[in-house]
RNA sequence: GCGAAAGUGGCGGAAUUGGUAGACGCGCUGGAUUCAGGUUCCAGUGGGUAACUCCGUGGGGGUUCGAGUCCCCCCUUUCGCACCA
C-alpha cells in the first residue's frame, strides 16, 4: 500500500491555494522581483501530454523557491489561442473556431491545474480575446506610425493546401515546417513589417543576453549580416554598369568573370545577338524549375550557365572579363550579380572548372589548381594589395574604389522583411481601411478593437479570397475621420502577432484603458527567466525582440530586450511501434520476443523507434493518468529527475513510481503507516552521532539552492533522496532537520510537503516559510578517505583525519600493505599529494 | 557539404571541472516480513576470472605522476543552415 492518499491530498491543497489566493502576485514594492515565464501554449485539441509539464514544472520549482527566498514573483499562464488548427477543425466539424478554442482552453487548464502549478490565475489571458487583441492592433498602429508597417506587392510563399501565405521563417525546403504542405512562389499584395530596419540592433543586442549559445548563433545566422562592398563593373560599348555585392573585394584582382542571376534586369540589354538564343533557352529552363526544386537540388548539383557575349571591365585592373548568366547567383540577394574569383570561392571554382574559365591566385596559402582557397594569406598578383592580409587588403581596396567612385562599403542581410498577413479567419483583423481612391490608412485608437466578424463558413471564398471576404457587411465601412466610404482589410495577422507582446500584457491584464501599466512595467520588466522549446529560436524569439525594440523606441518599455535569460527544455520522447504498412500500435498491443517486437494479434514484426509524443503515433502519455495513479508530486518530481532539463529523454512510467517511493519514504518518516498518527521517529535533537544525516541535509539544501539558480534540478532531487535514505536508516531524526528538508522539498512536491507541514503543527502554508540556509562547515567530514595510487593506478585507500598533515598521509600511504606489494621495493621517484583526495606514488 | 551539441552499466543519468568512474533512480538477483502482493525492509548488481587480479567512459593516437574531463585524427547520433557572393 502506498503511504498516502494522493488523490485527496492533491485536491485538498489545490482547493486551498485557490481559495486563499496563495499565489496572487504581491503588490508591495519592498522586495526584489522575479519574473519567471513559460512560453504559453497553443491550446490544441489533443490536450496536454507529459512533455508539456517539463518546462512548467521547472519554472514552478524556481517560482516557489524564489518566493521562499524573499522575492516577489510574477508567475502567469495564458493561451496563444489564435491560429490555424482551430480554424481547420472548425471547417471539419462546422463549429465556430472560438467554441473549439474555448473547449481546448478548458481542457488544457483543467489538466494544468491538476499539477499544482503556482500560477496567478487572475492574470490568465488569451490572444483571441478582443480585450487582448485590441492591444495587438494598437501595437500595429505604433508600427505604422514608425513607418515599419507597409503594404507591398511581393513574391510570397503561398501554401495552396492552407490557402494562405507564410513567412520566410515558416518555410523550409519548399514546405511549411508545421504540416509539410508544399509552398509555392506567388506575387501578392501583402502587409509587411520592416524588421530589416532593426537588423543591426537585433544582432548587436544579443551580446547582453544570457541565452543558450546555440540560439544566439541561430539568431545571428538568421539575420545573416555580411559586411562587404558594392563594386561597379563598367562594360565595353555601353554606359550601363553592373553593380555587384561582395564580401571579398580584396580578391578583385582574381576576378575572371561576372555572373548575373537569370532574373537580373540587365540580362536582356547586354546579351549579344549571337548569344541571345542560348541565353533565352537558359532563362526558360531555369524559370521552369520551381523554387522548391532549386532549393532541394542546391549545392551538390553541377553548376549551369551561359555566356552573354558581353565583356565587363574589372575596375581594379581594367582587364576585360566575360559576363555569364547562371542560376547559382540569386536574384533576391545582394544586387543579383557577383564577380567571380574562382581561386578563392568554392562556388566560383566549381563553375570555372566546369566551363574552362581562368583561375588566378591572389591569396597565398592553398593550391588553387586543386581547390579554392578561402582562408587568410598574403596577397599576390594584386598590384597595390600585394603582401597585405585579407582584412587589410579589404580596407585598402574599398578606399581605393571609393576614391574613384567605383565602389563603396556595404552591409547586406539575409533577413528579409516580415510578411505579416495571412489569408485566414482565426486571427487578429487589421486595424486598417482602404478608401475608395485606394488610400490605405490605419484607424484611430478609439476605433479599436476591430472585432472579428461572425461567420458560419471559414474556408476561403470560391474565387480564392480570404474567409473574411464573406463578411460583406463588415467589410463595408466608413472612415471615422472623414466619413468617406471605405473597405476593411480581409487579411488577418499571423499567429506570431499575439505572442510578440503577451509578456507585457501579463503585467496588468485587467486594464482596458492601457495595454499595460507603465509603473508595473518599470517594476517587473524584463523577464528574468523565460523557458520554452528551442523550436522558437528564430521565429517567436526574433519577432518578439523586434516588437520590443519598437516599443522601446516609442518609450513604452524601459528595457532594450524582453528576455534577460532564456532556457530551452528538452523534448520528451517515447518509443512508437509501427508495422511495414505504416500503421502505429499502442504499447499494450505489442510484445517483445527475443530482441524483436511483435504485434500481439497479427504476430507481425513491428519497428520501434523513439519519437516526439504525438496522438497520431500512439505514443502519448497523459499527465492525468499519472496524477490518477501516482499523484501530481510524483509526476512533477519525475519530470525533473529524468535528466538535465535541456536534454531530450525517453519517457519511462516506471521512473514515476521510483519518485513515488521516495515520497512514500518521506511520508513514513513523519507518519505511522498503521495508525496514520505521528511516526514517533521525529526527535527534539540528534541522538548520538548523526553527522552523516546532518551532512546529507546540508548537501541537499546546497544542491537544491544551486539548482534553483542553474536549473540543474535532477541532481538536486538525487541529493534529497540521499537525505531520506539516511533518515530511513536512522532510528530517530531531529524534527528540525526534517522540517528544513520539507521546505526544500516543497517546490518540487508541494502537495505532500504542505500536508506533512500541517501535520507537524504548522498553521500557515509551507510556501510562505523561509528558505533554509546550508552551513559549509556541516558539509565537511572529520575523517576522509584518501585514494592511494601507484603509477596512477588505484591500489588502496586509507582513512585519515580531515586535518592530517601531508607527511603523515604520505607515511600512511607508503605503509599500506597493498601499496607495499605494488611498490615491490622499488625506490619512489615522486610523491603526488592532492589534499583530501589522493596520493600517487611514482617509481 | 558547412556549423553547433552530444556519445559513460541492461536503461535514464552522476562525477567537486585534470584526482577513488558509475551518485540517485529504474530494472534485475538473493534474503526477511506478509494470508496475499505492482507492499515494505536488508544485501548485491560495469565486464571477464575460482581467486590474485586484469579490462573498462564511441574508435585510434598524444600531453600528464594521473584523462570520462585537455589536444589531434576518425566514426556515429541529434539539431540548425543549405549556392546569401
Amino acid at each position: 500500500m502506498p503511504s498516502f492518499d494522493h488523490k485527496s491530498i492533491d485536491a485538498r491543497w489545490q482547493d486551498r491555494w485557490a481559495r486563499e489566493r496563495t499565489f496572487a502576485t504581491p503588490t508591495d514594492r519592498t522586495r526584489p522581483k522575479y519574473y519567471v515565464l513559460d512560453m504559453f501554449p497553443y491550446p490544441s485539441g489533443a490536450g496536454l501530454h507529459v512533455g508539456h509539464p517539463k518546462g512548467y514544472t521547472a519554472t514552478d520549482v524556481v517560482a516557489r523557491a524564489r518566493r521562499m527566498m524573499g522575492f516577489n514573483v510574477l508567475r502567469v499562464m495564458g493561451w496563444d489561442s489564435f491560429g490555424l488548427p482551430a480554424e481547420r477543425q472548425a471547417e471539419k466539424e462546422n463549429i465556430h473556431p472560438r467554441i473549439i478554442t474555448e473547449r481546448n482552453i478548458a481542457t488544457f487548464k483543467q489538466q494544468l491545474s491538476r499539477l499544482g502549478l503556482s500560477y496567478d490565475w487572475d492574470r490568465e489571458l488569451a490572444t483571441s480575446d478582443p480585450r487582448y487583441y485590441k492591444w495587438t492592433q494598437w501595437i500595429l498602429l505604433k508600427l505604422w506610425e514608425k513607418g515599419l508597417a507597409y503594404q507591398a506587392e511581393v513574391a510570397v510563399n503561398f501554401c495552396p493546401a492552407l490557402g494562405t501565405v507564410l513567412a520566410n521563417e515558416e518555410v523550409k525546403d519548399g514546405v511549411y515546417i508545421e504540416t509539410g504542405d508544399p509552398v509555392e512562389r506567388r506575387l501578392m499584395k501583402q502587409w509587411m513589417l520592416r524588421i530589416t530596419a532593426y537588423a543591426d540592433r537585433l544582432i548587436d543586442d544579443l551580446d547582453e543576453l544570457d541565452w543558450p549559445a546555440g540560439t544566439l548563433a541561430m539568431q545571428r545566422e538568421w539575420i545573416g549580416r555580411s559586411i562587404g562592398a558594392n563594386v561597379d563593373f563598367a562594360m565595353a560599348g555601353t554606359s550601363d554598369v553592373i553593380q555587384v555585392f561582395t564580401t571579398r573585394p580584396d580578391t578583385l584582382f582574381g576576378g575572371t568573370y561576372v555572373v548575373l542571376a537569370p532574373e537580373h534586369k540587365l540580362v536582356d540589354a547586354i546579351t549579344t545577338p549571337a548569344q541571345r538564343a542560348a541565353v533565352e533557352a537558359y532563362r526558360a529552363e531555369t524559370g521552369k524549375r520551381s523554387e522548391r526544386d532549386r532549393m532541394t537540388e542546391a549545392a551538390d548539383a553541377p553548376k549551369t550557365g551561359v555566356f552573354t557575349g558581353t565583356m565587363a571591365i574589372n575596375p581594379v585592373n581594367g582587364v576585360e572579363i566575360p559576363i555569364w548568366v547562371a542560376d547559382y547567383v540569386l536574384a533576391s540577394y545582394g544586387t543579383g550579380a557577383v564577380f567571380a574569383c574562382p581561386a578563392h570561392d568554392e562556388r566560383d571554382w566549381a563553375f570555372a572548372t566546369r566551363f574552362g574559365l581562368p583561375i588566378v591566385e591572389v591569396v597565398k596559402g592553398g593550391d588553387v589548381a586543386q581547390a579554392a582557397y578561402v582562408g587568410d594569406g598574403a596577397h599576390v598578383n594584386s598590384a597595390f594589395l600585394d603582401g597585405l592580409d585579407n582584412d587589410d587588403a579589404k580596407d585598402k581596396v574599398i578606399a581605393w574604389l571609393a576614391e574613384r567612385g567605383k565602389g563603396e562599403r556595404s552591409v547586406r542581410y539575409r533577413l528579409r522583411d516580415w510578411l505579416f498577413s495571412r489569408q485566414r479567419y482565426w486571427g487578429e483583423p487589421f486595424p486598417t481601411i482602404e478608401l475608395d481612391d485606394g488610400t490605405v490608412k490605419v484607424l484611430p485608437e478609439s476605433a479599436l478593437p476591430v472585432i472579428l466578424p461572425e461567420l458560419d463558413e471559414f474556408k476561403p471564398t470560391s474565387d480564392g479570397r480570404p474567409p473574411l471576404a464573406r463578411a460583406v457587411d463588415w467589410i463595408r465601412t466608413a472612415d471615422p475621420e472623414t466619413g468617406r466610404p471605405a473597405m476593411r482589410e480581409t487579411n488577418t495577422m499571423p499567429q506570431w502577432a499575439g505572442s510578440c507582446w503577451y509578456y507585457l500584457r501579463f503585467l496588468s491584464p485587467q486594464r482596458d484603458d492601457v495595454a499595460w501599466d507603465a509603473e508595473e512595467e518599470k517594476y517587473w520588466m524584463n523577464v528574468d527567466l523565460y523557458v520554452g522549446g528551442s523550436e522558437h529560436a528564430t521565429l517567436h524569439l526574433l519577432y518578439a525582440r523586434f516588437w520590443h525594440k519598437v516599443l522601446f523606441d516609442c518609450g513604452l518599455v524601459h528595457t532594450k530586450e524582453p528576455f534577460a535569460r532564456l532556457f530551452h527544455q528538452g523534448m520528451i520522447h517515447k518509443p512508437s511501434f509501427r508495422d511495414t504498412r505504416g500503421r502505429y500500435y499502442y504499447d499494450d498491443e505489442v510484445e517483445k520476443v527475443g530482441s524483436t517486437w511483435l504485434a500481439k494479434e497479427s504476430r507481425e514484426p513491428v519497428e520501434t523507434r523513439s519519437e516526439k509524443m504525438s496522438k497520431s503515433k500512439y505514443n502519448v502519455v497523459n499527465p492525468d493518468d499519472m496524477c490518477d495513479e501516482y499523484g501530481a508530486d510524483s509526476l512533477r518530481l519525475y519530470e525533473l529527475f529524468m535528466g538535465p532539463l535541456e536534454e531530450g529523454t525517453d519517457w519511462a512510467t516506471d521512473g514515476v513510481s521510483g519518485c513515488r517511493r521516495f515520497l512514500d519514504r518521506t511520508w513514513r518518516l513523519a507518519v505511522d503507516d498503521e495508525t496514520g498518527g505521528p511516526s514517533g521517529k521525529l526527535a527534539d535533537g540528534p541522538s548520538g552521532d548523526q553527522r552523516d544525516v546532518e551532512r546529507a541535509l546540508h548537501q541537499a539544501i546546497k544542491r537544491v539552492s544551486e539548482g534553483v539558480e542553474s536549473l540543474r534540478l535532477n541532481v538536486a532531487i538525487a541529493d534529497m533522496m540521499v537525505f531520506v535514505n539516511e533518515c530511513t536508516k536512522s532510528t530517530t531524526i531531529p524534527k528540525d532537520w526534517y522540517e528544513q528538508f520539507l521546505r526544500i522539498l516543497s517546490p518540487f512536491a508541494p502537495h505532500v510537503a504542505e500536508e506533512l507541514w500541517e501535520r507537524l503543527g504548522h498553521r500557515t502554508s509551507i510556501s510562505a516559510a523561509p528558505w533554509p540556509a546550508f552551513d559549509e562547515a556541516k558539509l565537511k567530514r572529520d575523517t576522509i578517505t584518501i585514494a592511494i595510487q601507484v603509477q596512477g593506478k588505484l591500489r588502496g585507500t586509507i582513512d585519515v583525519a580531515a586535518d592530517a598533515a601531508e607527511a603523515d598521509v604520505l607515511a600512511a600511504a607508503r605503509a599500506e600493505p597493498k601499496v607495499v606489494e605494488f611498490l615491490a621495493g622499488k625506490p619512489i621517484k615522486r610523491e603526488v599529494y592532492v589534499k583530501g583526495r589522493l596520493v600517487n606514488l611514482v617509481v
